[in-house]
DNA sequence: GATGGCCATCTCCCAAAGTGATCGCCATCA
DNA sequence: TGATGGCGATCACTTTGGGAGATGGCCATC
């Protein structure tokens, strides 16, 4: 069996019929016949089952199919580690929240563009789920998303954590006010950001119903929306601190064990991570970690209660 | 890239010779020469240096001998998985402590054997460091050993706890007899076995210094050894029982720190298991996880201090 | 029954891979 | 210093596996 036969096998298996593999391998559909059969023949089993229109995978076929693809990514790795001399270069693409990338990410990338001017870097935005599924594709290099992460396939570190604030307009006194205002939505960036799925917990263990979505494509349109009155969101405070709406919303802050959500940097744990994300990750560290313990936490330890913006609220009334 | 030319080029690093591994490769000389150098062209860079006898590996070589050895084992893997269909079948090697293997395995080994006829089962003994090289190598499928195993490469699951303890001969009443006694030795079944390296702690801690070694085959030369008074060990107490040696030698309980190992089964993390491991370790659970709560549990947590053979000792005084 | 999509098979052909001989390099040794 | 032996590079050649293109059969659809 050879890598070759697998990349056959395994564009076959992905447009379902061989003449359309064909094209894309660049052969015409006799190889393709061909080298199918003679892949079978080599592990003693059939793969596909041949049908008038198109073929399927058998089972010992859609047991194959894990392998021709790990086949094919590991040759692909195995070229970049061969020219990854230890010099970061060449391209990396590092996943992010929008929120995160918004307050967070600026001087890390801004240093480590400068101290590798030979990397592409490239910041790919995304909710949690996309990002996870991106990393583990291998579509980005590493990801900052939020903990934890479980998945065995990956690995994860931790970075800094985000304390999570519901805004609102000024007018919103406290949430209970919700519970009769029908026209009050819930901002988010997309449907499947992973905040959204928080806010709609942490009312209804208020008892206040779950508003309808909108949805927007930037943060400072949420805000606009928020300011404005027309929903309310769930987003990390700091995000107010670099924001012209930090004056015009209002904000409830909310007890640790709500508030508090670990941002991590997932990569996949199989893959040699290549130099570039290695020294990534070195700067990251460096920009997050002691950063944690020295600022942030002390934050998040204290008075969660104090005034944010123009609102002060106990938890109580949350 | 192609796994061909990968074969090609472990071959000759291994070698260290175009010539030798031509003859390996069952090919001759200049093809080597130029496929390596097809290899080197497509990865763009220089895998061996040639000097006037043999080569040797470039940084480059280096970082590409690791790919090469595992895309052929997932190539095997590969196949192995397109033809296990679900019914164990196949050859399954099992590594084991000789010790686990004495006390252990027969009813679980007879129970899989009988349960699935189609496979053939080995049993490869050997100390823990042993044992886990050769799971990571592949030359086992799967192990019991000393845990804990923190190896990431290595899944680790919990089977029993074993108690350990000090073995002597019926003339030894304290462990602080051994202080003068010059002759007595550390009877071990092999200089690599973790129970020696536990042992030289113990006595250590203890203020008493590591006695001379003697290695010997079997555990049961050891348990005569020991009962002829040439030397002292360290095995599972549990050993005894089936052992005709039982009444002859004496027993020194530990307290549970020093005592308790526990036994894991240890197998690749990446590789998926064969549905012959998976039948095993489905039969392994079942035959020790629930034992290990009912009757050893609460054996360990009771009296170590009680008499086994014929010596009590209370743990002061060892 | 005509059509179109798809796979299997066959033949032809060629480039890539294998073969064998030769050359040059260098270390070793007489 | 010259002979020898081991090894890699190179070259001319042969072989063959894989690609191209044509054809036929099957089946669903209209």
């Amino acid at each position: 069996m050879e890598s070759g036969d697998l990349r056959f096998f395994e564009a076959v298996a992905r447009h379902g019929a061989m003449t359309r593999a064909a094209e894309e391998l660049h052969t015409v559909q006799s190889n393709v016949t061909a080298r199918i059969r003679a892949l079978e023949q080599a592990v003693g089993a059939s793969l596909f089952e041949r049908h008038s229109v198109g073929v399927t995978l058998t089972d010992a076929g859609r047991r194959l199919l894990p392998y021709a693809q790990r086949v094919s990514r590991l040759l692909e790795e195995a070229k970049r580690a061969v020219q990854d001399d230890g010099t970061p270069r060449g391209r990396l693409i590092i996943g992010s929240l929008e929120t995160t990338a918004a307050m967070r990410l600026a001087p890390l990338l801004t240093g480590y563009a400068k101290a590798y001017p030979q990397v592409d870097l490239a910041i790919h935005p995304g909710t949690t789920c996309e990002l996870i599924a991106a990393v583990k594709q291998g579509s980005v290099d590493g990801a900052f998303v939020c903990g934890p992460v479980l998945d065995p396939e990956l690995d994860q570190r931790p970075m800094f954590q985000e304390e999570l604030s519901v805004l609102a307009s000024m007018a919103v006194h406290s949430l209970d006010y919700l519970i009769g205002a029908g026209n009050i939505r819930l901002a988010v960036l997309r449907a499947g950001c992973s905040y959204r799925q928080r806010l709609e917990e942490l009312l209804a263990r208020r008892g206040i119903p779950a508003p309808r979505l909108m949805e927007f494509g930037t943060l400072e349109t949420i805000l606009a929306c928020v300011a404005a009155g027309l929903g309310i969101t769930l987003l990390p405070r700091r995000i107010l601190s670099s924001s012209q709406f930090s004056d015009s919303v209002a904000v409830f802050g909310l007890p640790p064990s709500e508030a508090l959500v670990e941002t991590v940097f997932i990569s996949r744990r199989d893959a040699a991570p290549s130099s570039a994300l290695t020294a990534f990750l070195g700067l990251a560290e460096q920009a997050f970690r002691p950063g944690m313990e020295a600022s942030e936490g002390n934050v998040l330890n204290g008075s969660l209660l104090r005034q944010v913006g123009k609102t002060v609220l106990a938890h109580q009334n949350i």
